[in-house]
DNA sequence: ATCAGCATGTAAGGCGTTACATGATTCA
DNA sequence: TGAATCATGTAACGCCTTACATGCTGAT
């Protein structure tokens, strides 16, 4: 049952959206959903060779310049297609969507958050105001430039969230939105009051 | 130089505002700073053991009902104080302080954030709408509480933020308030976009 | 007398990262 | 030809949590 390790659920969320191979996990990962999440190949792998013994995934061949053939066709199960690349191609089965719901209906979630920068802060009195301004000043930065991202994504995303796929989606990327924006304000009212000494 | 453990820096901070026992120490990580720091007794004590070994804190002979006897009189260091309690209490020496300094210097910084609220979000799709609804719902009656027991602390933080000692933790539970404020907004926002289908 | 809180610690195990190892393909 | 990207995986190691083990003190 894919015991407590969340990055199944991770990967089996993506699944349930399409087809995708370990690389492309990493990369959706690294995607619109790092600000809340991440995932190194350490940790993908792994999984993927679990919840496959488990029966949530399995391996299927890419569907790339045709339509409709999800199954098996080679039991080496390394998809041969347009050359002779290793690629491991994965979908969800039925026991995998049972398992994603089954986890969403489950109320108890587990937050967790280690800011560093906010640790920086709290004991930001052993050393010179200064180096907390500059400690702001760094986040406030990264802040900004991932907001703008954020927002790109948003605009896009609000064009299509009629689509109930789509919508979900939306709705995560507007919180880090939402969160990002009272970061700066936070930001800024902090500057003025270190400033003012 | 405690290699990488945040938990030394979350340790060698507390201790640079007052001297504190283990368990004192887990008190402080579930007050004020539990909404963006946790630790628990396993990672606590072999730090403080840890850092006891690299001269970044030492055992200290508590100081209650007398003044100024931050010296160690017994070579158990196992304080016998007022009964026959073993207890041990901790201070931080000069190389911890350098420790606590050269850490807020180093601009890197890693904000590990793991929200499996918004990854179940992210997910909704899978299952129907009245889960993620509720999910949304018990997720904003913890920050509303969450936020309350902030306000306090926030309100009383305010009325001293001019000691410089206090300034800075009247900054990072206001950061907590500005974060869950937007939360809360957004919360709002979401239920009534999924409530309208 | 019992329970909550004070107080310290260890053992097992889970989760995850970093770095490494390997090799194919595509494009300049 | 060489670099970037695609692609899969392992090994070592680190950090942390949970659960357990132990025992004192103070209040009801």
């Amino acid at each position: 049952m894919a015991k407590d390790r969340k990055i199944d659920m991770v990967i089996l969320g993506l699944l349930s959206h399409e087809n995708l191979t370990g690389y492309d996990i990493k990369k959706r990962i690294d995607g619109g959903i790092s600000f809340f999440w991440k995932g190194s190949y350490g940790s993908i792998y792994p999984s993927l060779n679990a919840m496959e013994k488990e029966g949530l995934i399995i391996r299927t061949l890419s569907d790339n310049n045709s339509e409709a053939n999800n199954r098996i066709e080679d039991e080496k199960t390394k998809d041969k297609e347009t050359k002779g690349r290793a690629k491991i191609l994965y979908s969800i089965t039925d026991a995998g969507v049972e398992c994603v719901k089954a986890w969403l209906e489950d109320s108890k979630v587990t937050n967790d958050l280690k800011y560093e920068t906010l640790l920086k802060l709290f004991f930001g009195g052993v050393a010179e105001t200064e180096i907390t301004i500059k400690n702001i000043k760094e986040f406030e930065e990264d802040i900004r430039k991932s907001l703008a991202v954020l927002k790109v994504y948003q605009d896009n995303l609000a064009k299509v969230k009629d689509d109930k796929e789509h919508l979900y989606y939306y709705l995560t990327v507007s919180f880090g939105v939402t969160t990002y924006e009272g970061y700066l304000k936070w930001c800024e009212e902090s500057l003025k009051m270190l400033k003012a000494d």
